[in-house]
DNA sequence: TTCAAAACTTTAGGTAAACTTTAAGTAAAA
DNA sequence: TTTTACTTAAAGTTTACCTAAAGTTTTGAA
C-alpha cells in the first residue's frame, strides 16, 4: 500500500510517515500543496492524505485539481480548523474523509485502513489463492503445513501479487511502489525478495508459484 | 514503446535516452526543435519528451505543430523554468505532463510509463487472429492447442504484424521499429525472428501465417 | 531452358544480459 | 545484547539475442 502524504509541518509529517511506515505502508511525504498535485497525479496511490493549509496551494485545490486530472485515489483531508464549511466544501470536492487536528494515530490509521478498503470493494482482511492465506493485518503467510511471518517488504510484495493474480507485475512497479521512484537501491532487491517468497512459499507447500517473466516481471499463478 | 527526446543540451540528452533505454524504451534523440518536429511527424512515437527551451523552434510550438498535424501521441515537457505562465501555456498546448528540472530520473520514468499506461488503456490488451491471440502484458501466445512466452524481439514483431492484418509491412520498417535507425545489426536478424515466430505458429497449429513478399517484406495472414 | 545471383529460411553456437541464490555486512528494533 | 530486516556483492544459472554459415527458393539474363 501506497500512500502519499502531504503535510507542511515537518515534524508532524515525520512524525505521521514514521506511524505508516511501521504498519507497512509505503509513504512519500511532501511538505507543499504543488508537490502534493505532482506527485499524486505522477504516481498511482492508494490513498492519499492531504493537510488543508498548505503553501502554494491549498489541500482543497489539490484535491480538485486532481480529481480533474482523473486520479481517483482516496483522500483523507486533515484540518486544523473544526470549521463545518471547511469540512464540506473538502467533501464536495471529493475528499473520502477527514480528521480534525489533533487526532490519535490510531484513528487515523483506521481511517486510511477503512478508506483502502472500501476501495478494495470486497475487503478481505485475507488475501487468498490456492491453498495459501496471507493475512494483512499479521503478515502472516498461512497454508495447512503451517504459518511464516513475512518482513515487510517481503509482505508488500506478495500483496501486490495476490492482488493481481496471473497479471504480470513488472520489477520496476514493485520498485516505485515498495521502495519509491527515487530509492537509490539496486533493482536487484527485488530479485532478492522473489526468491525470499519463493523459499518460504515452498517451506509451506504452496501450491502458487512466482513466475518470472524475463525482461518484464512477474505473475504469481497456480501451479499445474 | 518508442520515445521522441528533443533536449538540446547533449550530455542531459544522453543521460536520459541511456536511462530509457535501460528501462526497455527504443529512444530517438534530437537537439532542436526542428528535428523534433520532423522526427515526430515522420514516425509514430509512443510518447514524446521535449525540452522546452530548444534552438531553431521552441518545445511549444513544435508541440502546436504536431497536433495540428494529428499527432496525438503524449507529450510531456521538461522545463527549466518553474514559471507557472509556461506550465499553463505548456498544457494549454496540448500536453500531458510537465517535469521541472532538475528532476530525478525516476520521476521521469514513472510520469512516462503513467502516460503510455493511460494510452495502453484504451488499447485492448488482447490481440486476436484466426486462432491465435497474443497478450500484451505477458507476452504470450495462445491457441486451443497451448501456449508459448514470446522472446521481446519477437513479441514486437508479431505485435507489429497483428496489429496490421494483411498489411504488407517491409523488413525496413521491422528494423527502425523495432532495432531503431542507427542499430548495427544486420537485416538478416528480422529474417531470423520470421523463422522464430513461423516455427512457433506451427507448433500451437495456428491458422495464420507470415507470408514472404520478395523483395518488400513480409504480411500476416490466414491459412487458405 | 538453364543456371547463377539474389532473396530468403533455417540451424547452430557464442556472448552478454537477465535472473537466482547464497552469503555476509549493516543498521535498526526488541 | 540479540534478533530481525534490509541491502549488497558475488557466484551460479538460464535465456534472449545476434552472427555466421549452410540450405532453399525465386528471379531473370543468357
Amino acid at each position: 500500500m501506497k500512500i502519499l502524504l502531504a503535510e507542511d509541518e515537518k515534524e508532524m509529517a515525520n512524525a505521521i510517515s514514521a506511524v505508516l511506515k511501521h504498519n507497512h505502508y509505503y509513504v512519500d511525504a511532501v511538505y507543499n500543496g504543488e508537490d502534493a498535485y505532482n506527485y499524486g497525479l505522477a504516481d498511482d496511490y492508494d490513498c492519499i492524505v492531504l493537510d488543508i493549509m498548505m503553501p502554494k496551494m491549498n489541500g482543497i485545490d489539490v484535491l480538485k485539481n486532481l480529481r480533474a486530472k482523473g486520479i481517483a485515489a482516496p483522500v483523507l483531508f486533515l484540518t486544523a480548523k473544526s470549521d463545518v464549511d471547511d469540512r464540506i466544501e473538502g467533501l464536495d470536492a471529493g475528499a473520502d474523509d477527514y480528521l480534525t487536528k489533533p487526532f490519535a494515530m490510531g484513528e487515523l490509521l483506521a481511517r486510511i485502513r477503512a478508506m483502502c478498503r472500501r476501495k478494495s470493494e470486497i475487503a478481505p482482511n485475507d488475501l487468498q489463492m490456492g491453498n495459501v492465506t496471507l493475512n494483512r493485518s499479521t503478515f502472516e503467510l498461512c497454508t495447512k503445513k503451517g504459518s511464516l511471518r513475512l518482513a515487510s517488504k517481503e509482505f508488500q510484495m506478495l500483496e501486490m501479487l495476490m492482488n493481481n493474480p496471473n497479471v504480470l507485475i513488472s520489477t520496476e512497479r514493485f520498485m516505485e511502489k515498495i521502495w519509491g521512484y527515487d530509492s537509490e537501491s539496486e533493482i536487484n532487491v527485488v530479485w532478492v525478495y522473489i526468491s525470499y517468497l519463493r523459499k518460504k512459499l515452498t517451506q509451506l507447500d504452496a501450491d502458487i508459484n512466482i513466475k518470472a517473466v524475463r525482461g518484464a516481471g512477474y505473475t504469481l499463478e497456480k501451479k499445474t
